[in-house]
DNA sequence: GGTTGCTTCTACAGCTACTGTAGATGTTAT
DNA sequence: ATAACATCTACAGTAGCTGTAGAAGCAACC
């Protein structure tokens, strides 16, 4: 059995952040030691290790609920796992497409900085225009009602 | 000009979070009409294009005002700007690095996913390798050349 | 056995970046 | 003139943490 600042370090995560998923029921009420201390074995390692990498895939906490309870549930279909990892795919590849016109401009930036002012610097208007065409048909996952 | 609603359909952003950037300091206080209504020029909708862009791309609104002070300061030293942009470049690299293997991940998971159960569905368990993987590596990923 | 020093406990406040709501007022169309 | 809608201020609430206070557990050294 492992404590929590164990488990926090081998999933790179705050100790508060595990009692915060314990709280809002993400992960299963630890039993305690005498001392009342948390006691965890490795399968809640790896379910917390779970958990931060959806979160670092940008995966929102009811998405990864989701996901934890059709694996609770093995003869469930695909389908709404297959569904979250669509939208996820559709998210990441919007985002490297903004991110590379932005490394674009500001590595042009850098360019023109070598021994001069930076009065030219175009960073609004070529992100503003990136932008409108990025967000007509979509929206983050984040920011839904 | 333009009224806060149009800015705010223009830009796909909210009434409020508008409101609450100019608040912040991000937008500019706007002037206002006879009736005390805000209004707007299209500068201000390709500045909060920007925001919104770059808040999709997963920036936090400090390192926004860092980039905006590129353009809204043209005379600031180039040392300055040099530096500003430098670090901006370096994150947004690290992060299309960090995005293309997780679009990688998705693609396999929708992959493996494709018309089977869960009990051969592999999404948690690619999921939860590929923690492991991101935490070995994650040294590797900051590194700088 | 006592003391130091670290970890963990609960409880709650604070953070970022919004989002929603209430109630008043401005604006526009019929 | 009245209805319908937009905007105003002010403030409360949200997700997903993160920090802090103060007490208690625990391990090590003297």
């Amino acid at each position: 059995m492992f404590t929590i600042g164990h488990v926090a370090r081998a999933t790179d995560c705050k100790v508060q952040t595990i009692r915060y998923y314990e709280q809002i029921g993400l992960l299963p009420q630890a039993p305690r030691s005498e001392g009342n201390r948390r006691l965890y074995a490795q399968a809640d390692i790896d379910r917390l290790a779970f958990i931060r990498h959806a979160r670092e895939l940008g995966f929102p906490l009811d998405a990864i609920r989701e996901l934890l309870s059709l694996s609770d549930d093995p003869n469930q279909s695909c389908a709404a796992a297959d569904a979250i990892a669509r939208r996820q795919l559709d998210q990441v590849e919007r985002r490297i497409t903004g991110l590379v016109s932005l490394k674009t401009e500001l590595m042009r930036m850098i360019e023109q900085c070598r021994g001069g002012k930076i009065s030219d610097c175009r960073v609004i208007e070529v992100l503003s225009d990136h932008a409108q065409c990025v967000t007509e048909n979509h929206q983050m996952t984040e920011a839904k009602p």
